[in-house]
DNA sequence: TAGGATAAGTCAGCGTTGTTGACATTCCAA
DNA sequence: TTGGAATGTCAACAACGCTGACTTATCCTA
């Protein structure tokens, strides 16, 4: 795993109040990354776990409530509670698969993407700012280091659809 | 806010991809990033709202509520319930203040301070290894990236914190 | 010194979202 | 045809946000 660059940075020296000062960024960070869909969701009563339901059916039109699990990472019980209001209100529907009829298929409706669209584009515009503040070199920096922060298989997963399109 | 070098890095033109796999970087990224300390967690019937707590009293030990509610960003009916387990289970002390005797002051106790060892710790190991993978420029735009991401008076209140020792 | 502001704590109630456990239904495949 | 997989549902519970109302103690200022 040497970078070949002979600056030894697999050796590199990191302070624990460097590496705390990381854990608040991330602390920090995470809650704007959420901010502006949390006030647009506030008013529809809904709460994250249906942004991150409608947000991955939306990358993944058609996906099946079991591979939704395993990339939400949360109990069947608990996403099909989401799952129901988001039917119930119009939002997503579910369609029994034609090639195993045990399986459902999600998709959204017209509302549903109407919602998403509010949702990633108010998300987007902060990401798109901070990209843009912080340059293309600061973004691949970004990215490396949270790609290796992800567990094993959430890092695979995460490989596995960013390169789905 | 030009870059000088000449490759307009302000009108850099980000694609709702890229913009969508930074936001699912984020998502995996911090599910690792609370994994850690979240097992530890667990076996003591505490949640994250405790590990936040026992985070921002050592990190300024001896803050007042107020403080700390302003770092949280939550009510102090919620602040108070998690630190009311905290106080009865001797992992901090609350301590009437010199000056103002309205104001408690809050420190970890021995216990407390065990406790915020192996959380933070866990976590560290997670954040080093993550730093170390990626390289030194990398966690500069990490740092870059989630700087620019945080709400304005979140930016001030980070960095007013990040020099303070 | 009286009265308003501030810091903290508390009670009650509610909503979202996670958990476990138990159980029914449907359907595919060996 | 039977076992197991996928799905859905019910109940109960816990963590942790929230609002609103209220008390107590203290401080500061007019």
């Amino acid at each position: 795993m040497s970078d070949g660059t002979g600056r030894g940075q697999n050796l590199l020296f990191l302070t624990d109040e460097q590496l705390r000062q990381g854990s608040e960024a991330m602390f920090f960070a995470y809650r704007g990354f959420t901010a502006d869909p949390d006030r647009i969701l506030a008013d529809l009563s809904y709460g994250r776990a249906h942004h991150r339901a409608i947000h991955f059916i939306h990358r993944s039109e058609g996906t099946t409530v079991n591979n939704l699990l395993a990339i939400l990472g949360v109990t069947k019980q608990s996403l099909n509670r989401v799952l129901r209001t988001l039917i119930d209100d119009g939002l997503v529907e579910s369609k029994v698969g034609t090639k195993d009829k045990r399986e459902r298929h999600l998709f959204l409706t017209e509302k549903g993407a109407k919602l998403e669209q509010e949702l990633s584009s108010s998300q987007r515009q902060r990401m798109r700012k901070a990209f843009r503040d912080a340059g293309p070199e600061a973004v691949h920096g970004f990215r490396q280091v949270l790609e290796s922060m992800m567990d094993d298989d959430l890092r695979s997963l995460y490989k596995s659809i960013k390169d789905f399109e």
